[in-house]
DNA sequence: TTGTATGCGTTATCAC
DNA sequence: GTGATAACGCATACAA
């Protein structure tokens, strides 16, 4: 009687099958080496016993398996449920598991580089990593970075043409006759939300219109922050006759507070949001958002990934996912009334 | 120089703090019989060296991880992503980590027999299991399963009222005057599968109508196998006037088929799904459906083994969700000369 | 073809 | 308080 009993190993394998722990390692991993009348009765005993090797120790002794983790801050949220289904979608039949790893508390300063390094030890082959804050992780484990922190970053990285897609839905606004257009910040420390940022001050820069700090406030892509946000922005004196927030659940947020403070969108305000997940065409009324395709974003991180493991250096250690405006029902021209004149 | 320098070892911490390797592992698991000093300088150093232990060696040894597995055949299915927002919403704040882990291959016969133990060997704590074909595990692991194979399992289980549901389907389709009703069914060594075509048969007895084989056609949750079943009943001489689909996927590739073929959902034929994922809202018209929420289930599963693990034995080892009919558009009264003259 | 010995990174046990 | 040492389950160089 053991003291734990608690799962057959391979020396129980070799000791019901009268071999050592090496051939029975040997029948385990398909070397060629070995007997088939050996191979035969290892292999059955594998089955009566219904052994099956232990991760934890196989990985630690070889420094590798067939197994790509994914690191995502939680997984309730649609945006990472959109990158999973995508990751998910493009490992399939390349040989490799897909390990999705997320933390039951909620995310530290550094916690995507304490659970590469968890999972790297071996666990897995390389790791595509979802928005994480920390700019570099540990060299000689492989990874890949979806939306970085900063262009900084010396990990191949998937991301949106943030800047482009920003400039698209405030040309669109301005081309509506939007001149006083709101702005609810991404989190300040991604480099998605720096460049959506960027595209609003740039639309705004080429159609002339001044920039106005009240109309900007800071967001970190929550819908709870977004609700905060856009009421500070609804309840001013002069209110903005559009919104542009940096993502989907802020958009939506700002739907809420409208329905919430009487207004009407998009007779009253106009709203544009940004990443275009599903609850986006849903959305009462429908969002006009730019379309980053999440889920082509994980696919092309897992090629990326699959490729290096291939051997293949990523020579496009950045790539960029082209972004769209999706035009919906959420906006408007502005009430004359409220604009300061000038039309078109 | 080492052979591979891929990470840093507690080794290499207690080399670089000056102590050894029992100290250093005792300040990386706070225990408490350490001097503040020689705590605060192997702490420094971890930090420096940006250390982290290694999950599958720290495993191995202690067998027992904070982390919770969750096995999913696959990702990309909304099933399963329902189950995954239910469980990664139950987990937080537990102190539990959350590992997801799918196979790239195409799931085996025994797949998650093999991941079970793959996971269990000390990588996690506890197992829950999605839809499992095998009907045991091996004993002293601990294993959650959402909808099991048989109700002989013997470990704890939820899973919806999968009979009464299709039942209540049944009720409202003949309680809208259809006689001859289609049955597309679900995977048949699944206890869902099983349940679901009990209430269909149930309801057909109940309303006193006559058991037609060749109105039932075998399905297994695929879209696929869906279209295929569709195709089959609804081409028939007499072809039914209402479908009664196992789940969601099939429901609406018989939207889709039906379509295909030029005819009317509902006008010509009503259709009835089951799971109430959120495509069925989307889908046009709006798919009438029994809601098992799944979500509802994967907290359940979750809410069980942290039980479990907590110490409590789980004393209601089978866990029933209720069903409930979601009635939208995709169903109506059959058309007058299409049923065999019985009105309600 | 098969077995022996060793090490992977960590923790538990027992000394000091 | 701290340190040496033996496991944990597996894979591999090397010997037989």
């Amino acid at each position: 009687m053991r003291s734990k009993p608690l799962a057959v190993t391979i020396q129980d394998v070799a000791r019901a099958a009268g071999v050592s722990v090496t051939t029975a390692s040997r029948v385990l991993n398909n070397k060629d080496d070995v007997a088939p009348a050996t191979y035969e009765k290892v292999r059955r005993v594998m089955q009566e016993l219904n052994y099956t090797a232990s991760l934890a120790a196989k990985s630690m002794r070889s420094h590798t398996a067939k197994v790509i983790g994914l690191l995502v801050p939680e997984v309730v949220e649609v945006y990472n449920q959109e990158i999973i289904k995508g990751v998910g979608a493009a490992i399939r039949d390349s040989g490799y598991d897909l390990m999705i790893y997320t933390g039951g508390r909620p995310a530290g300063a550094s916690w995507e580089l304490e659970h590469v390094a968890l999972l790297s030890n071996g666990l897995t082959a390389g790791c595509i990593v979802v928005t994480p804050a920390a700019p570099r992780f540990p060299n000689g484990v492989k990874v890949v970075v979806i939306d970085p922190q900063g262009d900084g970053s010396t990990v191949p990285s998937v991301i949106a043409r943030n800047r482009v897609g920003a400039l698209a839905a405030m040309e669109y606004l301005i081309g509506l006759g939007h001149r006083r257009i709101g702005f609810i910040g991404g989190r300040a420390n991604t480099l998605s939300g720096i460049r959506r940022f960027e595209g609003y001050k740039d639309g705004l820069t080429a159609a002339k219109i001044a920039f106005d700090p009240t109309l900007v406030v800071a967001g970190d892509y929550t819908y709870e922050r977004g609700v905060v946000a856009a009421r500070q922005l609804l309840r001013q004196e002069q209110r903005p006759t559009a919104i542009f927030a940096a993502n989907d659940r802020s958009a939506i947020a700002v739907l809420d507070v409208a329905r919430e403070l009487g207004l009407q969108v998009p007779t009253d305000v106009s709203v544009v949001g940004f990443d275009n997940v599903p609850e986006a065409a849903e959305a009462t009324p429908r969002l006009t958002t730019v379309d980053q395709s999440i889920r082509e974003m994980g696919r092309i991180a897992t090629n990326l990934m699959l490729g290096w493991l291939r051997g293949e250096t990523p020579d496009t250690p950045f790539v960029k996912v082209a972004t769209r405006l999706i035009v919906r029902d959420s906006c408007q021209a502005p009430a004359r009334g409220k604009t300061d004149g000038r039309w078109q």
